[in-house]
DNA sequence: TGTATTATCGAACAAACGTTCTGTTATTGT
DNA sequence: ACAATAACAGAACGTTTGTTCGATAATACA
């Protein structure tokens, strides 16, 4: 009895709402009762609708979020008419966010930006780095490096045969220290306004 | 038996990233796997101990994350000696990225960065910016505007009595639309290298 | 040394879990 | 009008869950 067509949809933006309050997904008896299913068997088939979709997974009997389900329209520049309503009202970007910046969570620390010397690279005095732990990098790489017991963050550029630390700003002169040792690398960066 | 002291600083980060990789925290049993506990009592104690310090809540017999569960350590420029380990200290100086950035859930959302006309204000192109929807901002705020059917991302000057849309790039002109629609004020922004 | 304290194990247990099967009702297509 | 289909309810079920209790061993402190 199909009273509703595709209410999967509506059904979907309940648990997404769920889960971003929570950073959990219910029981299945707990999502009947969140999105009006009297009987956990409809529950099961309707997460098995999901399922298909790659919306949710189970892994050893426990449900949880598949790719798809933090997918979510991120407004693009053009746009047909109308305010952004299409942003999903729910509170769900802000473990998106986390969960985009920080993948080993055990390795990884903030840094708070001092100075100008990195403002090419657009990093700001005050923005907040995003720091893997690491002992090496890569060429190219923005590292955060233990130059005279003060943690700097620069990118690591290789010269002749060694590796410097190149400032981004022209203000400011490339780093040559005897020992070079770098504490992490740069996998992100954000700033909050006022 | 203490056989580690302060175990569960290392216990927390392998919950962290098990989290971080499957969304989903395990069972108490496969918990005691993940962190080497044989019994599910010994997790119940541990998890007990967790609950304490606001790391994991458990509603209605679900374990989920705590509001301190999410918070990275954030290290000072200047360092006493060693690398940074302090993983656990307590209540050390942590940072919740999604918390931070996002104060309003329900009322922001994402726009990406195209182009470079803001790049000295640190908006480099790709970098994703959090929008607070509102109809007015301030003076000097950064703001989403709607110019042209398309979302632009500048910064609002007033000039003598209207205002205008200033990038922050001395190669492009300011914007004098006829009609100024505000979508919402920029309160954040963040990118991902690599 | 002796006594608390703490971290762990092992076992027992009721409550809750998700699956599965059967039956009912509403819609769709012919 | 009638079969096929789809969404759901209800009940039965074996499994898993997290809690609790008692016991043990290692450290900390007096």
């Amino acid at each position: 009895m199909p009273r509703h067509p595709i209410a999967d949809a509506g059904y979907l933006d309940k648990l997404r709402d769920y889960y971003a309050q929570n950073q959990v997904l219910p029981s299945y008896a707990a999502i009947g009762r969140l999105i009006g299913l009297k009987s956990t068997s409809s529950v099961s088939a309707f997460l098995a609708r999901l399922k298909a979709e790659g919306l949710v997974e189970t892994t050893a009997r426990r449900l949880r979020p598949g790719q798809r389900f933090f997918e979510r329209p991120l407004m693009q520049s053009r746009v047909a008419a109308g305010l952004p309503s299409a942003a999903y009202d729910g509170p769900a970007e802000g473990l998106a966010i986390d969960a985009h910046l920080v993948r080993r969570p055990s390795r990884t620390f903030l840094i708070t930006i001092k100075g100008d010397s990195m403002i090419d690279a657009g990093l700001m005095p005050g923005d907040t780095v995003i720091v893997e732990k690491a002992n090496t990098a890569n060429d190219g790489a923005i590292v955060v490096a233990l130059v005279d017991d003060a943690y700097t963050v620069k990118r690591l550029v290789r010269e002749n045969r060694r590796y410097v630390l190149k400032p981004e700003n022209k203000a400011y002169p490339v780093l040559r220290p005897d020992a070079l040792e770098i504490a992490g690398v740069v996998v992100g960066s954000f700033r909050r306004y006022q």
